[in-house]
DNA sequence: TATAAATTTGTAATCAATACAAATTGGATT
DNA sequence: AATCCAATTTGTATTGATTACAAATTTATA
């Protein structure tokens, strides 16, 4: 962290720590209730501004993956993702994520992001199959 | 529009034409603005409406490559876009998008979405670059 | 024309994200 | 250790896109 210019403070640490121990894409607020029980001070706006920090300095992604909530991975090797659009589960999927930009005169692409849209295993083998977003 | 088992309605008509004749990639607010002098009744929520309804029917995407704003596409062909994170354009990237989605056991893919960030011709042309997102 | 169904409209509500100012913390200096 | 300044954090208020909902309007059908 220190490396990338910032300060390390004790929620800095522990959202960025949140984000590399888990493969779950989260939420803003996924992030703070997952904090919130062993930080009881932490604000959301914390939460917000860190990630904000993080990924200006490169040290997370945020994927524009879900329309309905910003989300961000601090898992920085190239990769795609994968979206259940009946539970909103967002997953890494394998194998992939290492192509080349295209090239196109005048544009200056930094940044590229894959995104796939179907169902996942857990909810095809759900019964109630017309229950969109149940969060 | 027939096809899709959807009624035509003046509103829709205006929609599906203002969606079809442009590559803007418009918000519904771009779109409630842009038919609203020539439709004084049409109202936000009719847009919304509508939109929703082309999507589901398969005669509009909706793009989640703008985390601000949700965007719309009514050309269908498989193609990728490019927004500028500076001045928020999103535009078609010519000559790409007819992969085939990955072999993933379990996992059932709908659609794909392939998003190129970076700096359109136009902004970078500018000279004041740190003036992001001017609207 | 009368009736029912579908569509549209306007207002109110929701909710993620941001703005902002006060409070707190941490580091440097004496 | 005490003081000062800057950076960080916090809580509240605000914004703004989207949705919910019920009333009004239009359309289709008999």
């Amino acid at each position: 962290m220190r490396a990338a210019g910032i300060k390390p403070s004790l929620q800095r640490i522990a959202v960025l720590e949140y984000l590399c121990s888990r493969y779950n894409h989260p939420t803003a607020d996924m992030i703070y209730a997952g904090l919130h029980p062993q930080m009881p001070t932490l604000s959301k706006t914390t939460v917000y501004n860190t990630l904000r920090l993080f990924c200006q300095a490169g040290l997370a992604t945020s994927l524009s993956i879900d329309c309905q909530n910003q989300r961000f991975d601090g898992h920085l090797h190239p990769h795609h993702h994968f979206i259940c659009t009946r539970c909103g589960k967002v997953a890494d999927v394998p194998g992939q994520g290492k192509e080349a930009f295209p090239e196109w005169p005048g544009y200056e692409i930094e940044r590229s992001e894959v995104s796939y849209f179907g169902i996942c295993p857990d909810c095809r083998n759900e019964p109630d199959a017309d229950n969109p977003h149940k969060k």
